[in-house]
Order: structure tokens, then sequence, then C-alpha cells
DNA sequence: CCATCATTCTATCATTTTATTGAATGATGG
DNA sequence: CCATCATTCAATAAAATGATAGAATGATGG
């Protein structure tokens, strides 16, 4: 066996790491920020013991990296450019997969015909926080919020949306973001925050695009 | 199981493509360009009924397309930013992964020591290009060559390099550039020229990635 | 229409991957 | 040092993947 077959065998274990759901989950709430295993394995809907054995495959990938604190090994991505990797690989099977389409198209299906709550883009996004016409809510869990977010973004985590929206300016349009583009809990913050009369889109990201993009978090 | 969890299946099956050795050859070959089957498989070191069903594989994950032409089925990468995709994946085992490393090292390690052979980034190479003090020596295979190349690029298959030495310029130094990072054409020929007192280094990267990064090919 | 060629499909077996279970390890606080 | 907690390891069974050989398909040239 040559050596650059050896090589794209390689690479090969890289890929083949991402190439399971779980995986795939684990590594989203990841990019969060560090997690422990019971923290992971929660987020992900599995046994403690299944995410470990999963997180030890991506550690011999390359993609994550442990270390003990006190009881808890906590978890980190190795890189940030695996989210850019992950990005992509969601791009390229968005444009060239029918089925993803399908699947996308169901994840958002239940928004109201209005076509109001298409989501935001990056660059949107910007010109809106720039103009000071646009307030930013982050909706992950507290944890993760203060893991890091968003310049100037409030935290209401989902399940409390109701209790807490006395911190939502009447002002402004609300952008409302999360984990990332898969990341369900925008957007049903979106339809509940909709009924109530708000003005409020999705942002199409989530907060680990937006740092992986190098733009600034706090 | 939610849609969400559908979504990172789905994603999770497109990387599972990319998860095989033989496949990112067949992926690395068809970044030259379309080709046939029994090309494939050949190029890969397959036979050609299992490059066919690695090729099936790609195809349901949404990675390449394939025409008939006569009786041949022609197979091209659906998309462009697949390049880029294993592009990144290749960073980023190489930045995380020790195996990769000393693998990458091996597959460079029999250049002598002078050091010169260190390889020519894109950027020195758009320079040295504009300057006109580079010449660029494209050593695959005449078909691939036929079927985009970097402008002013010389070919010489590696095959017939020493047959075809009248065809290097003398003023100049001599980039040599294959079919991307791992490629060997491009290292073997670097040795065998300097072994004839040419002053020539290789591209580190190759035609596929120069055509994804949007630079000019003929 | 027949023979030929390129490719794909089918069936099979060996190998690898995944989930589950329960035992083992390693750090902590009393 | 012992009990506890978080995590990993080990063993197993079920499912998916990979290689091979041979049959089937589909287009071509006579």
């Amino acid at each position: 066996m040559t050596s650059q077959h050896q090589l794209l065998d390689t690479l090969a274990q890289v890929a083949r790491a991402l190439g399971n759901g779980h995986r795939l989950a684990l590594l989203e709430r990841l990019a969060q920020g560090g997690a422990a295993v019971e923290t992971l394995a929660s987020t992900a809907g599995l046994t403690v013991g299944n995410a470990s054995q999963h997180l030890q495959q991506l550690r011999r990938a390359g993609l994550v990296t442990a270390n003990r604190s006190g009881k808890q090994m906590i978890y980190h991505l190795t890189d940030e450019r695996i989210v850019t990797l992950t990005g992509l690989l969601r791009q390229v099977a968005e444009t060239n997969l029918a089925e993803m389409e399908r699947l996308v198209s169901r994840l958002f299906a239940d928004d109201d015909a209005e076509g109001a709550l298409e989501a935001v883009s990056r660059d949107e996004l910007l010109v809106g926080l720039e103009s000071g016409k646009v307030a930013l809510l982050d909706v992950r869990p507290e944890e993760e919020f203060e893991a890091g977010h968003l310049p100037e973004a409030i935290n209401i985590p989902l399940a409390q949306l109701e209790d807490m929206l006395d911190k939502l300016p009447q002002d402004r349009e609300i952008v409302a973001y999360c984990r990332g583009p898969y990341c369900a809990l925008s957007h049903e913050a979106v339809q509940r925050l909709r009924q109530l009369g708000y003005r409020v889109r999705r942002f199409e990201e989530g907060y680990p695009e937006w740092k992986a993009a190098g733009l600034p978090v706090t």
C-alpha cells in the first residue's frame, strides 16, 4: 500500500467520523462550547456510555479533545474549521440531494403562509444591527449563552419564553437565533412570538457559524 | 424520529460517502474533469465492477452525476464545492492528526536535503506568474491536461518527461503541478528534473484547487 | 437482428460499525 | 481509605459496508 493510498485512507477515517447522525449532533453541541459527557449525551439523546464511545471516535479522528476537570471530562472541538467543514457539507448536500431539500422544507413547513418568516441572512442581520433596527434574541439554554453569544443578544431560553417577554424590546424587529441552521429552537420561538403579535424572524445560521466567520462574540 | 434527526442522518450519509479511500481517489480523479468508469477504475486501482459500485454510492450521496455518451457512462462532480470540501477535510486532518503529518512527511521524505524543494504556495505562484519569472509545468496525462489546465502551462506527462525536455524553458524557474496536494506526479517530476540540473519546485496544490478558487483556467 | 462492448445489478461472504449491557477506572469528599 | 460519581472499557449481537464473481442491461456497428 502506497503512502498516498494511506493518506487517503486516513482522510477517509476523518470523513467517516462525520458519517453518523449522532456524532454530527454531538459536534453541533460542541460548536456551542465545551461540555461534559452527560450534557452531550442528553443533548444528543444518547445514553452516556454510547455518547462516550462516539466521542472516542471523534477523538481518534482528531475532531475533539478531552480535558479532565474534577470528576468530569470536558470535550471541545479541536478546530474552529470543523464548523466550516460541516457547514460546507450541509451546503453541498442541500444543493445536490433532493431528499435534503424535502427534509429542510418539512422542518420549516409549519410556518404560517405570510412569507414574512423567511430567515434573515448573515449580511442582512449585520445591516440591521448596524442601523440599530434589530434586536437579537438568543433562545439557547443559559449555559450555552454564557459560553458565548452574539454581541448585544438577549438570552431567553425557549422554555422560559412566555415568562420573560418583558425583556423583549417593542420598538424593533426581533431576530432570534440558536445553535445553527437545523436547530429548531429559534424556529419554535419565532412561531410562538408571532402568535403573540411580535415582529420577529429567524437568523438562518446560528452562533457557531457567526463565530467561525470571525465575527465578534461575547 | 424527528425531522431534525433525519436531516443530520442525511448529512451523515454524504459524509459517509467521503469515508472511503477509494472513493476519495475517484473524487480526486473526477476533480480533473469527467471520465468514464474504466478510466476511473484504473486510476483508482479498482476493478470496473467495484468502481461502479463506489460510483453508485457517490451518486446516491449527490456528489457525482452520470451521463451516457455512446457506450460509455461519463461521470462528473456535481458541484465545484466538493473540491473545497475535501480540501478543508484535508486541512483539518493535517492540523489535528499526528498520523496525518507523519504520512505527509513520508510522502515527501525522499527530497534531497537542500530545502529548496519546499512547495510553492498559491500566492507565491501568482506573484511569480505575474512577474514572468516562473514557467508552469503540468505533468498530468494529456487527457486531463486537455480537459483543463492552468493558464500558460506546458504539458509534459510524467511518462514522457525525459523525451520532451526541449519544451522546457531554461531562463525561468519551473513550477510543476498535477492533480492535487497528495498527487505524486509533480513530486516525482521535480526529483527527476532537479537531478538533471533544472531549477524547479512543486506547486503545493493542483489543478482542481486552482479552479475551485475561481482562478482562470484554460 | 446479432455480436460486442461498457456498465450495472445480484448474490455471497468477510469485515466493520453500532447499540447495549455490565464491569472497571479515576477523581472527589468525607 | 471508603463510598460515590462521571466516565471509559470490554463483550456481545444486530446491522451496514466492501470485495468478488457472474448474470443482466443497454447502446453500437455491422
